[in-house]
DNA sequence: GTGAAAGCGCTAACAT
DNA sequence: ATGTTAGCGCTTTCAC
């Protein structure tokens, strides 16, 4: 049982690195350069410190050293909402590396509502946390711009460094370490891999203009299209605005609906999309592979559960690599751009194209 | 652009509450007091400090002001892993109320490890946190009680209120706020929920000795074939370690390689085993709910996706509830308890039982 | 209604 | 190797 300094009013208080000095004999400076570890200390005292420390249970108030000068052990993640596995699995890897490195990990969700967003970077700045990671989910218009543009400069200011997680870089005049990830590419593979399978028709769930993810996707389908000499037909684009499975499994459903089907295989613009639209699919008496080819993107649940070939996200590696670039003080710039790359991972939702004869 | 300090080294620093009380031709004391908002004052000085705080873009410092004796506006949340929709969920709902009381929210993952768990702690102790939400899924042990007791006494004497997320309470002496859902009536009804459906031989997938969560669920269990007067074998209850998928998938697989089939419905510990089960049962030719019928607890993806019948746990209202609670500084008892419902979501993997009739 | 000044607990010069 | 002391930026008495 730790004895504690308990006031006149008979509530205990918190021990200060005063009474943990007292208690040892020594001066208040003597304790601080024993606890952080980096001056030499003569080992009787050390010991007389530590015994000290433990004996009134001692933990150092992370505002008054925050206040003098040392800057806090915390980074911070800006998220959409956490129950996303998209921005969960980013999280976690934050909170992976930001662990290893003895670092605290405030996290703030949004919903996706920029006043919210504002709010939070708001009371972030408050902190002076070492990091602030962005993993938003914004339209890249202008406005956009100028607000990471703000938040940059507000946060360099008070010495955190802006990681913007998953988005393209804004610009080298904003103090902003960008990490993304290659949608372009892992949507040509994707894509490619369903026109080598013999598909021509291939329909594509999930196209929101204006923003740079399903933007960055789609641009990886015409492009396989374009090399592998298929037509692009433009009806073949549906857009979302959710892109959440309710959404997958509505534009199939609509699609079903409207007419004779017209395609052979689907590329959902993200896992949870597909499971939506493999539903639909299955509601209208079509089977995944058998009779309709679906891939999707990300390799997060439930594309496991439901067999699906898809595109592989590195989201945890993103968010570790966030943090360490944050956290790397030997590279001065602040404006590094990092992008990790994708790939295929093949399940069973994919066969070869029978209705129609591959071009020769 | 705001005007900002910038000392003779050209690096600006952030504003601070002097610069606006210069600015504004006031004195500090009333800056803040303007800020804080809680003092009458003068329209007119309002009108300057106000004008001066935009101008300079000042946020005030969040350790300046923990350090002068204001409780930070912070709530903190320790998980297993923020990936785990379980706690992802609960997560969500502890953000949601946060938020919503102006909070910043620090969020702990501790990947189930004791070590972790307690270094994360005593981070946490440094920050002063208004309230520490801990939802771990540690075995209800003597050292386990210990532990926690040390945690909710070295939180308390640091102003910090503890709460207990989905455990049962440790005992009176312990300052610590307990919310939990009831997962014995949980299990009580959608095992009887079973046995209405004629089902007689019901596995049980997932008992966990020692661990409260699954302890609670199975007692549901085996009270319900009690008050049905069904006899209760022990050779259907299948013990799990990580209570995932895949031991769902494993106990499910050696289950059906082990013998002749002698249940005909499962009832799995929670969703994801159950997802794991299903796919076990599906790849040894078995359709739920055609020949098998299947339940879990939870209601959490992937249980929409298999259209799995289950145990609503409200996850969000938790994580909210808790949150309400540690931040109600109305009621004084530091040692509240609350109990919240579950209920049965039906969907499609239970078929009445032909194989045998029921009992008359 | 506003100002002056005393800390809050810690770190980092500056002494010795 | 250790002690002394001046802040860090804010809130909050206590005066006026």
């Amino acid at each position: 049982m730790p004895r504690r300094a308990m006031p006149e009013d008979g509530r205990p208080r918190p021990s200060t690195i005063r009474d943990v000095a007292r208690h040892a004999g020594v001066s208040v400076a003597t304790v601080s350069r024993i606890l952080s570890g980096t001056y030499p200390s003569a080992p009787a005292t050390r010991g007389k410190v530590m015994r000290a420390v433990r004996e009134l249970d001692y933990v150092a108030n992370a505002h008054a050293r925050g206040l003098a000068g040392v800057r806090p052990k915390t980074v911070a993640i800006v998220v959409t909402s956490v129950v996303s596995p998209h921005y969960a699995h980013v999280a976690q890897g934050v909170q992976d590396q930001a662990a290893r490195e003895g670092r605290l990990c405030i996290v703030g969700t949004t919903g996706g509502d920029p006043q919210r967003e504002l709010a939070t970077v708001r009371l972030l700045r408050e902190e002076h946390a070492e990091a602030v990671i962005l993993v938003g989910n914004m339209p890249a218009d202008d406005a956009y711009r100028e607000r990471m543009a703000d938040y940059a400069r507000a946060l360099a200011v008070a010495g955190s460094r802006l990681v913007l997680c998953g988005r393209p870089p804004l610009g080298d005049d904003v103090p902003a370490i960008v990490v993304e990830y290659d949608n372009t590419g892992g949507a040509y593979a994707i894509t490619s891999h369903l026109l080598s399978a013999g598909h021509r028709r291939i329909l594509f769930l999930g196209r929101r203009t204006g923003y740079t993810t399903p933007e960055s996707r789609i641009a990886g389908y015409r492009a396989a299209l374009a090399a592998h000499r298929v037509p692009h037909d433009p009806a073949l684009e549906v857009d979302s605005v959710v892109m959440d499975r309710r959404d997958g499994h509505r534009m199939m459903r609509e699609r079903l609906d409207a007419g004779p089907r017209d395609f052979t295989a689907v590329f959902a613009g993200n896992d949870l999309i597909a499971a939506g639209a493999r539903a639909a699919l299955r509601e209208r008496g079509l089977s995944v592979p058998g009779d309709v080819s679906l891939v999707g993107f990300d390799d997060l649940p439930p594309a496991d559960d439901i067999d699906l070939t898809t595109v592989h996200v590195p989201h945890e590696e993103l968010g570790r690599t966030a943090v360490r670039l944050a956290l790397d003080t030997d590279t001065p710039g602040t404006s590094q751009h990092v992008m990790l790359g994708t790939h295929i991972v093949v399940r069973d939702s994919v066969r070869p194209n029978l209705e129609e004869p591959p071009s020769p």
